[in-house]
DNA sequence: AGTATGCGATAAATAAATTTAACACACGGG
DNA sequence: CCCGTGTGTTAAATTTATTTATCGCATACT
């Protein structure tokens, strides 16, 4: 049994610098509360006929779709019980790769480490964007040999600043500026400032 | 892999009338507890030690190892990672039925259902002993045809009263009354009150 | 002995999950 | 059109989980 469900984000992903509001539940259920509806809408049940068959209401299972409250195990047990479906079924509903769509920040995989710090979002045998967050220590450096590929990349600096070459040109990037070009073109990164530079950027088709 | 702790009742499980602390969460979690205990004395660790680790507190470790509270799945994620285990294999922690302490009510396995209403205690393929709870409607009778078979078997009547005939000899019995016999003896059980009675009983080897 | 450390358990305080009660929206009939 | 019923969401109240702080009990070391 697979996830497939259509997710939806509720607030602008997009605005890199407004305020998340965070889970207040300490721990990493991103993938819990669509689990549940995605069980839930199988078994064709709206959340008042499960919240009342599982001996609760509405609200919580809302809550827990919703990620805003993380289920104490009784309770799931209870409403897990209507579906029909155990516990261990619903931990071990696999959710593919391919269907992945929240990651926590531990969750980002890690392509390079030192000075400087590439984090990729998600598995790129399943997608054909590839978005990382980079880190890069003062003085750090993508090295003179300029890199090149086949795509196309772009990115926003959220902290510190970046000089970016890409061909002929060269400039320096700080918080809030950002960058788009075709990665055919040799280009390097480097860290000339005294504070560490943190860039959000995305990649297509991934690089590596 | 397979749950095989040493389970300790902490009140006397004997008292048969005594009040019974029901756990204050809804659902049935009577495995949880002694599972994270089990897997926390396996990877060596002291609530203490496991609870630091997982950023929680070992007053909330010792809670929910002894069923006073059912975590909520970021709570019980956030401890697992320390063991490490995922959820997903946490809950698929088989409990082989020789191993299994505890049964909630709606677990008991109907063996007869009617005006005589028998529901066992456990899976008879690992246990020697059978525990029933027995349900008789007024004018319920095990039959004419008297039961036989070679167990040993005895019970107490908790509410109602029945009339047992053992060999050539019948009683009637009432709430607190008790009784123990050899089952190659022909018997037969029949409620001639007119109230429901419960008997909880017990029988060596299990019969059926 | 005395004292220190580690263990698990527990009472009272706090934080979070859950309920209660309401809102907003969509759909279908009178 | 208005009403009734269905949906999912959300604020405030309540219940429950979790923390803070403490206890009692071991074991080990002066």
């Amino acid at each position: 049994m697979v996830l497939s469900a259509i997710f939806v984000f509720k607030h602008s992903a997009v605005m890199g610098l407004c305020e998340v509001s965070e889970l207040n539940n300490g721990g990493d259920d991103f993938e819990l509360g669509s689990r549940l509806r995605f069980v839930r809408q199988n078994a064709g049940l709206s959340q008042r006929e499960l919240a009342k068959r599982a001996g609760v209401t509405n609200a919580a299972i809302s809550l827990i779709e919703n990620n805003q409250s993380s289920p104490s195990v009784s309770s799931l047990k209870k409403i897990l019980e209507v579906i029909p479906m155990s516990l261990t079924d619903f931990f071990a509903l696999e959710t593919p790769e391919e269907s992945r769509v929240f990651f926590k920040a531990s969750e980002l995989v890690p392509l390079a480490s030192g000075p400087v710090e590439f984090l990729q979002v998600g598995d790129m045998r399943h997608h054909n964007l590839q978005i990382l967050y980079e880190r890069y220590a003062p003085g750090a450096d993508t090295g003179r040999s300029m890199l090149q590929h086949e795509s196309e990349e772009g990115g926003i600096v959220v902290e510190g600043a970046i000089e970016l070459t890409v061909g002929e040109r060269k400039q320096i990037l700080k918080a809030g500026d950002a960058y788009l070009f075709d990665s055919r073109q040799p280009h390097r990164f480097r860290n000339v400032g005294s504070d560490e530079c943190v860039i959000i950027s995305a990649c297509t088709p991934p690089y590596l």
